[in-house]
DNA sequence: ATTTGTGCAAACTTTTTGCACATCC
DNA sequence: GGATGTGCAAAAAGTTTGCACAAAT
């Protein structure tokens, strides 16, 4: 009772311009994740570097789940269990994101090498649309700051409707 | 879906600045929710009414469960279903907020008669720190714009160490 | 050789649903 | 009286976990 079509909108943060939305470079995300997991003493493996992989693949937001299903075949092959100790370690590393919409499952994304931006998320369509505001950071910053909360990260979801829904507005 | 009474006026103890628990008026927010499920041609049942008085009695988060849990028993007794069918109602009817923090579970609070705020959300003990900021409010209500989105209600939540347990910091 | 990770499948938790009966309009 | 809501209990859905085996250090 939930088909919805996770569609990105503009997406493409402000990077190099033209239609190529080249695989992010794993090899410098997979450092990222060696560094890190040698620094908590964890091992590298092939079933990490899979799950890395296939998350750098998708460059829209998943779920948990999804990725399940991805890995669920083929040489591959990644159990379920392992998906889901690796997605928390990719979060715990910095390289992948967390989303809660209102959908009761959790959605990833990936977010290595790419600005920072919140969401607009569409009660019609489920589309997310993603948007960067530098005024929007520095608030957040200034209201944590004024509570001598040490910020580790935020989220900014807003919910409404989207333009293309809105019939053209 | 028009009915929006997140403004509701109602005067009184909405006002006082500092620790405000005094519970909120009861009456008031069944009325809106009466309008509402008339609204609607959904019926006003006792069961509703229960729900919505047991919410509005938490002045904190609480979780589904735990409401449902507070509802088990008692001469008022309202069964699970109903709990998490009627929150559904009231989160439709503006009459709770829904928040999702890394909890597997959604938290909600009631927002009748209150200002909107968001939240500081301490990574070490878990507290909910509220904070409202009205420029905040202003630069979503333009990134909205600025995408030609219909903004209906939006949750900014900033993750960290809170200053209590950041040795007073 | 030892320690940590993985696959598998069962267990768990929270939420949703179908249905018969009760209640409201 | 007919439509809608409620209680109950069972089903779903998503995630976590224990354990035996495999891989990494």
């Amino acid at each position: 009772m939930t088909a919805r079509p996770h569609a990105h909108g503009e997406g493409r943060a402000a990077a190099a311009a033209g239609p190529a939305p080249p695989a992010a470079p794993t090899a410098a995300a997979w450092a990222v994740f060696v560094t890190f997991l040698k620094a908590r003493c964890a091992r590298v493996t092939t079933a990490r570097k899979t799950v890395l992989v296939r998350v750098l693949a998708r460059s829209d937001h998943f779920r948990a789940d999804e990725l399940v299903e991805d890995l669920a075949a083929g040489a591959r092959r990644v159990s379920r269990g392992t998906v889901y100790r690796t997605l928390a370690l990719l979060v715990a590393a910095g390289l992948v994101r967390e989303i809660r919409d209102r959908d009761v499952h959790v959605h990833y994304e990936s977010c290595f090498g790419r600005d920072h931006h919140e969401h607009l998320i569409c009660d019609v369509c489920g589309r997310f649309i993603e948007f960067a505001d530098a005024d929007l950071e520095r608030r957040i910053a200034v209201a944590a700051e004024a509570h001598r909360f040490q910020p580790r990260s935020h989220r900014v979801a807003i919910f409404g409707t989207c333009a293309r829904c809105d019939g053209g507005r």
